[in-house]
DNA sequence: ATTAATGCAAAGGATTTGCAATACC
DNA sequence: GGTATTGCAAATCCTTTGCATTAAT
């Protein structure tokens, strides 16, 4: 997730985006994190650096770089409710697989994701600018378990 | 979408789910569907035929039946807010390709899909039940009135 | 100096819940 | 007849908005 240090605060720059106190506060958030975070998560991390933050200025904030394209939202199977993650969007676009069971989250890489991309291409003539693959199963450690209580 | 005629009430009856008035006008309302609804798309054409149907019985079967796995849930790239839409699950997954210039969605088909269903599990030992795959972008149609505008 | 972004408080919209009345099997 | 489901009203959760104040370029 945040492996690449200050990819989104420079895509910010770069797209001449007002660099506030608050803004540069969300994008280490989101930089760092381990997990995906939500709102409401990204909000709290920001406000232990700075209690003046306000809610709505993170709302403001998610939704003007996804709309720029610099974060993506994801629903991740919406397993917990309606809320919404965010993620630095990422140089290839790539697929959750959200187990339904424990809630883990994988994000299998490879060159894959391509071809699926050309091809719908080749297919419909759709040109995809953002995408969303998620799905929903059980991840190889739960059905593990499983078999082992079924015994 | 509502192509096939009762599949989802004989589903519902399948399942032992108990078949109340309320529940019978939802499932006819999403079988004989155009279009995606959402749920108060799904509200108001119940309504027209039974005007005492609440909109909490709506929302409650159509999270029971989303659980249950007979409906699935669609975000369509949130082009339109934070709603979701409804559509019986289909035999196999398929895509959605939202336009967001003019929200139309196509469906494409082909046996596509199972190879990448396939190829995930043999990659990650994830066992999927629910897939989302929708794509946002630009359709045919959209782009090539672009570039009449543009010349 | 100009323009945009913030904090605040209040509104909004979609969905959920507790409960008594009702309908299904 | 017994239990699940409904309608209703109120509550909840997430998010958005209008506006005066403050900060960035």
């Amino acid at each position: 997730m945040g492996r690449e240090r200050a990819v989104l605060r420079e895509r910010m720059t770069a797209r001449g985006i007002r660099m506030t106190g608050p803004r540069r506060l969300i994008a280490e958030v989101l930089e760092g994190a381990e997990h995906h975070l939500d709102a409401d998560a990204i909000f709290r991390l920001a406000r232990r650096r700075d209690p003046g933050i306000h809610r709505s200025t993170v709302y403001r904030t998610l939704s003007r770089l996804t709309r720029l394209g610099l974060l993506d939202q994801l629903d991740l199977m919406h397993r917990d409710g309606d809320r919404h993650f965010y993620e630095v969007r990422p140089s290839s676009f790539h697929i959750h697989l959200v187990c339904m069971q424990c809630g883990a989250v994988d994000e299998p890489g490879g060159p894959f994701w391509d071809q699926i991309k050309g091809r719908v291409f080749e297919e419909s003539g759709f040109r995809a600018h953002a995408a969303r693959l998620e799905m929903g199963g059980t991840c190889r450690n739960c059905a593990e378990q499983q078999v082992l209580h079924e015994e």
